[in-house]
DNA sequence: TTGTAGGCGTTATCAG
DNA sequence: CTGATAACGCCTACAA
């Protein structure tokens, strides 16, 4: 917290209000409504912002119109480009509607969002978009207080919030494990992130399971493998699992960049993919395009996620949308020839 | 702007000192100063805070003392990983102190920038951090009149507004220009980004040609070439500058991840890295390091411009540091196997 | 179409 | 250590 040098630079409205000669209301009017404004004053108000400088306070305009033009948003991690997609398609609707948008990471931990939410709330923000779905109890308490509108991005939760935007983790997992068992694979393995802190990740080994009941194999704990996130772990995971005895016929990284890192491994041990190992990745990144052999994926709605999130939201601000509502944008299974 | 749902919910400072029993004024200092407060009276309004849900409203703390603790951030991308290092860095700062982070996209261009800046001065943001350095005269103008502290990062620029963290791209992009002359290299090419709207690019672009004349050797415009940003337009600009009379030896690829892109086309060719041609980036993105070869580069300080630029900037918020001041956080360079 | 009065929720200031 | 009072800069509501 610390000094605003309003006072030397600033002016306030009611200058402006002198230099056109008129009062500080209809200044206050010009600027909001020019239409329910003479077109002759408009001009002078017009003239005098220009001429003092004039920025308006929206500090003392959100306080006394009991309304606030920014949206929160929090995202587990500011570093993950997949995220950054997202947030670009919110960034993109809310500039046009003339919102601003106040960012912070809870790096996968509920306290931390808590944290970032309630200094969101002591903002005054007209709105929150979540990407994690699962929150402490005083997060509900406090959001349920408030009372202001809430989107959350990344997997359809069984108890939403209010509203949801997303593409299911385990239908997409699921997607893939089935067309990598279409394709022939006898033996699929599964790698995904920490599981403990990332619903996301719990839903995509749920998806990968289902699957394999549905297909009536059995369920084969050194073909399941949890790593963090990175090429480099993407390497390990795929050393690990094909030293075992019965080494998988085909990989899926259900997570970040972790496939490209088993490919370019695959590279650097002279394997064939998918001759001696079929590569299937979870996201549509550029590179898994561009690796050699390119990569199979699920392409997943990132930017629309963002989209769809900040209009929803805008939607319900406007009073344009009633109650929750529960958008699946769905996913699309990208073959390559890496599997 | 849209409704704030206060009332139904919100409870007030003078909710709180009701169920507390003292004044309102004794609540707000309790709150802030909890020393200047008989722990009896602490104790009593804590309770009150959380029997009533009572979360400040920081728009009319704001206001009335003139202070905030929300800083804005412009960064020319919000999709481009490179930044996001930057970003997290402030981030980690601010959440430390206590701050909030505003974020918009410039897209690269001035105009854009000047609407975001307003908007944050609107908001009465205690600071702001710009990624670009080059400003309209009007964002000059508004930024100098408002009085907040600035911090520019993108590149040392001739005219700072205020301070500065960087590293010198013109100084990076001529050790790496050298450092291709010294490991033999006798025909270096050069791709830059778009150098229009990017004063970044021009300075590493300078910073070539200054290292080419030190070196007594001749520019030659088939050695130079600007693309725009991505993996496949890396591997064509690969192909393009091998396919002239005289090809380099040696490309230097001085933006985001063409580098990448021309390695795996070399790959695809079966060209040998660095024997047809070496191959050096700008950035040290984790995926050079695992490329086949791995790529040399330049280690920037990207999460460390953000830490440090927050820091500087709350120092002065806090009045710990007087005037202008410029950083120059350096580079280092990684030798790889593709040189 | 324009202006006046009062208040948004908090903090600075000064008094007790 | 605590409280009363007056802003902070703007907007809602109503009046002219």
């Amino acid at each position: 917290m610390h000094d605003l040098p309003d006072p030397p630079g600033g002016a306030r409205m009611r200058d402006v209000a002198r230099a056109a000669g008129v009062s500080a209301m209809t200044v206050s009017r010009a600027l909001r409504e020019p239409s329910r404004v003479s077109p002759e004053v408009r001009a002078r108000v017009e003239a005098a912002v220009r001429e003092v400088g004039y920025v308006p306070n929206r500090l003392a305009g959100s306080l006394s119109s009991r309304r606030s033009d920014v949206v929160g948003l929090v995202v587990p991690s500011l570093e993950n480009s997949l995220f950054a997609a997202t947030v670009k398609g919110i960034s993109d609707v809310l500039r046009r509607e003339g919102f601003q948008l106040m960012i912070a990471d809870s790096l996968y931990s509920p306290e931390a969002e808590e944290a970032a939410i309630r200094a969101f709330l002591e903002q005054r923000v007209a709105g929150l978009i979540l990407h994690d779905t699962l929150h402490t109890e005083a997060t509900v308490r406090m959001i349920r207080r408030a009372g202001v509108p809430v989107v959350e991005n990344g997997t359809v939760p069984a108890e939403p919030l209010d509203m949801v935007v997303s593409y299911s983790n385990r239908e997409a997992a699921k997607a893939m494990t089935r067309h990598l068992a279409r394709l022939g694979y006898r033996r699929v393995a599964l790698v995904t992130l920490p599981s403990a802190a990332n619903a996301r990740s719990r839903d995509r080994r749920d998806g990968f399971l289902e699957a394999l009941a549905e297909l009536g194999r059995p369920q084969d704990p050194r073909l399941m493998l949890e790593m963090p996130s990175g090429l480099v772990s993407g390497a390990e995971a795929l050393a690990r699992l094909m030293e075992g005895a019965e080494p998988p016929d085909a990989i899926f990284f259900a997570g970040d960049v972790l496939a490209a890192g088993a490919v370019l491994e695959c590279q650097r041990r002279g394997w064939a993919v998918p001759g001696k190992v079929a590569i299937a990745a979870f996201d549509n990144v550029d590179l898994l395009a561009q690796l050699n052999p390119p990569v199979t994926t699920l392409r997943l709605p990132r930017h629309e996620i963002g989209t769809r999130s900040a209009r929803m939201l805008l939607d319900r601000l406007a009073g344009r949308q009633s109650g929750p509502a529960v958008l699946d944008l769905g996913f699309e299974i990208i073959q390559r020839a890496s599997t």
